[in-house]
DNA sequence: TATATTTGCTAACGGTGTTAGGAAAAAACA
DNA sequence: TGTTTTTTCCTAACACCGTTAGCAAATATA
């Protein structure tokens, strides 16, 4: 029964079609400018074709957000691996967020909704288990190594998520409002702060 | 000659009525929701006169974000008034800038840019002068005190800004993700944190 | 070949931001 | 007061948008 693994094979590259195209566009123009309609024109299908593989724009934007997940924790990951001990590991894996923010700004405002029509992103994404697990290693070794039981692990986690965050997002906004190197030494900064903290 | 006096008076009205219905539809149903044409029938004019007052939508978002760096300031100065040690202004003026946020989420949201059309919120606001100089004045008294010259204040007013709006930004994106609790004491983890590294 | 199914289209609905052009009201001038 | 000029404000349109109903054509099944 060929014929049925050809369509569906014909159908998930429409579908691939569709979600390339539309990463293109909102690379070229951002995600503002993407319409369903414009989407449909480069792919050569009328636009209720789309509707047939996403359930509407919010949902084409969600699965390229997704796609960045990946791609992030796959750089994180690398980061990760060029290091043994655990403080060189979270700060290389921040770095490797740093880097992957700005070289992939697109992406990281999907994943983040910084300027998104859909506040409610990455309810349901599995990938950001695995991000999480990668940066929980090396606090959960610290804590241990220093044996201050006290110390919220879970705490700890979002504290650096959020001021890695935090500095990204405030650089992505507020652009040319501070030089560049300044922003680099405000991160290094915060996570350097961040580690010194967990090993007091 | 109180003719003159009179229309400048009515248009300024008409300007404000423009604004103070933008703030109520925003807050109501959120920046996404808001239409000049829901603006322009609840003041009950036509749609062209909106264009009399502002040159487009964002310009009107953009005013209404002023607004809200207004309102931040003024309850930041507050805070500050109620101490007189520096490392206790700071914490005062963190907790001051968290309440804000999330007592008024959708004026944070416009400041910000968190989901916005425009990218470029505050360029050429000086209400950003005054919020730096709050929080600019502890810091420095802090470094002063603990005579460790090379500390680069600036640098540590980015941080401690960049700090808090993370925190707060990743929880308004990633809403229900995390519980209320949790995340106060992250941010009060990452506030100790940088006050600590700061009298290091 | 005839029937059933899938596919993909046209065309519409109700919305958006924005603007051209003209009518009506107000002010200034005679 | 009557006329002219200026200002105010509206109707109507343009060019988009996301989304969907309904139908024609192509394809697969019998």
């Amino acid at each position: 029964m060929g014929i049925a693994d050809r369509r569906l094979r014909q159908r998930e590259e429409v579908r691939a079609a569709i979600l390339d195209t539309a990463w293109q566009l909102v690379k070229k123009e951002g995600w503002q400018q993407l319409s369903i309609r414009k989407i449909a024109d480069a792919i050569e299908y009328s636009v209720p074709v789309i509707y047939d593989h996403f359930e509407n724009k919010e949902a084409i934007l969600f699965e390229i957000g997704k796609q960045g997940f990946q791609l992030l924790s796959k750089k994180m990951q690398q980061a990760k691996d060029k290091h043994q001990d655990p403080a060189e590991q979270l700060k290389a894996m921040a770095d490797a967020y740093w880097n992957f923010a700005f070289r992939n700004k697109e992406y990281y405002q999907l994943m983040f909704g910084l300027g998104m029509p859909c506040c409610e992103v990455e309810k349901n994404m599995p990938e950001k288990t695995y991000f999480r697990d990668l940066v929980m290693g090396p606090i959960n070794e610290i804590i241990k190594k220093n044996k201050v039981p006290a110390t919220n692990a879970c705490l700890k986690y979002h504290t650096f998520w959020s001021v890695i965050h935090g500095l990204i997002s405030m650089k992505i906004m507020r652009g040319s409002d501070v030089p560049d190197d300044l922003n680099k030494l405000v991160l290094d900064d915060a996570v350097e702060g961040i580690i010194r903290n967990l090993e007091r």
